[in-house]
DNA sequence: GTAATAGTGTCTCTTAGACACTATCTT
DNA sequence: AAGATAGTGTCTAAGAGACACTATTAC
């Protein structure tokens, strides 16, 4: 067909020319909670896969939706209560077979997130529970779910590696053992508290408070996150451990 | 409503009660000749925006595609004659305003090629071209395709300076002083000579070959790839550079 | 020989790891 | 004082940057 202009084509373009795969979002929502890497899934209460356990996600709406982010946004708020502020894309997977009602994408993104704050905020529009992320796997989740979970850990394990992600798991005044917690948690092995805390102070992301905390023995300095951005990269990577300790 | 089954559920399933976006890929594809990164653009024969700059790609075919990786390779091939073995997803982009045809996703995609083993290869089912990234980035492309181009080579970029990455832009054979070109192109600024071939060599990226190159002046020892996966993560990141040399 | 490009020797600098040491609190 | 947790001193190791040096070719 010819168009002597952009506007005739657009006239008489018919979306239905081209028919889209169903387009839905899905998050990994981290948090860490009694030593354990948690993940937050809801049990699905419709068809299809019902009653199993999924990440909290859904449909993109057309309508309601800006952008894709937007709608991870609308989408976690909705179904778990909780407005996140930092997600990240993970990645896209998009196939015929991932879910039974046909060639169906979704985008993945992470967050993580202070699991105290975040406790009161947490309202059940399904079902949701925190599941340690070991867990997590073992389950039989819905679609593909399980290697969903699997692509945005192994993001995380990663990124904790060489930028100060985890700190956004922490809340705002923390200690630097408590820190060093969560990156062992996550990375899955002990870390030298000495390295640890030179790396943290020497790059700057955090900064001393005048306050300390009292918690039974010695107090602890409390420090904040001194940046903007999380996603502040250190010069070198964290080593794994080098003998078979962990 | 109500299902007793799952099986029900699906009987009875409309896609269309959630309308789904348009759902593209779309692909840059960077090469280096001429001292230059080199980006490949085609020129649109088709409404909308017909006659302007975009990276090649096109409607994922629920028909034809496997998923996601699939499509990108087809529709590599289809609009270049290009068939390339390594494709990077970068991000997905979705909004309602990217193209005018009504709310749209693109997955992006970038692959990396030698330019001299796809020149016979390329194929102009649209009018393709080789642009240098400057003057890419100059032109006034489809869509957002400005946006996504920045997205590719920041990623190329960064990749650049912990991967061995621009390892697959070379010819199976290829001396340590091309390869440095290729990494100074890419990133910008110029590398140490010493330091960069000692990263190469000692990493177990290259091996030396029994072959070496005579043009012109001292012949210089030839060396291959000798890993499988160009994604190996050296141990530190190259520097940017500390004074302002450029 | 000179020019040009390939390749090396070796010093410094930064930052991670190891690990023993000291400090400050509760009981 | 003992126990526990916080925090430091200081050595080593790895790998990047700097830069002067040598090597091998064409002319």
């Amino acid at each position: 067909m010819n168009f002597s202009s952009e506007q005739a084509f657009l006239a008489q373009y018919q979306k239905s020319d081209y028919p889209s795969p169903l387009m839905t979002v899905d998050m990994a929502i981290f948090s860490v909670d009694q030593g354990q890497l948690q993940i937050l899934l809801i049990q699905r209460s419709n068809y299809p896969q019902k009653s199993y356990w999924a990440l909290p996600g859904g449909f993109v709406d057309l309508e309601q939706d800006q952008n894709l982010m937007a709608c991870a946004h609308r989408k976690l708020l909705e179904k778990t209560g909780i407005d996140s502020p930092y997600l990240e894309q993970v990645a896209s997977i998009g196939n015929a077979k991932r879910d039974p009602r046909g060639w169906s994408v979704t985008v993945l993104y992470f967050a993580l997130i202070n699991f105290k704050a975040y406790q009161q905020q947490i309202q059940h529009s399904e079902h949701s529970e925190w599941v340690t992320l070991e867990q997590a796997l073992k389950l039989d989740l819905a679609f593909d779910h399980h290697d969903l979970l699997q692509q945005a850990f192994a993001r995380l394990n990663n990124k904790t590696r060489y930028t100060a992600l985890p700190i956004s798991l922490m809340p705002p005044l923390f200690t630097l053992t408590e820190l060093q917690n969560i990156y062992e948690i996550i990375l899955g092995h002990n870390l030298e508290k000495k390295a640890f805390r030179r790396r943290m102070i020497e790059s700057g992301v955090v900064e001393e408070t005048d306050q300390s905390k009292i918690a039974g023995k010695r107090p602890a300095q409390l420090y904040r996150f001194a940046l903007q951005d999380y996603d502040f990269n250190f010069p070198r990577m964290l080593e794994y451990p080098r003998h078979h300790e962990d």
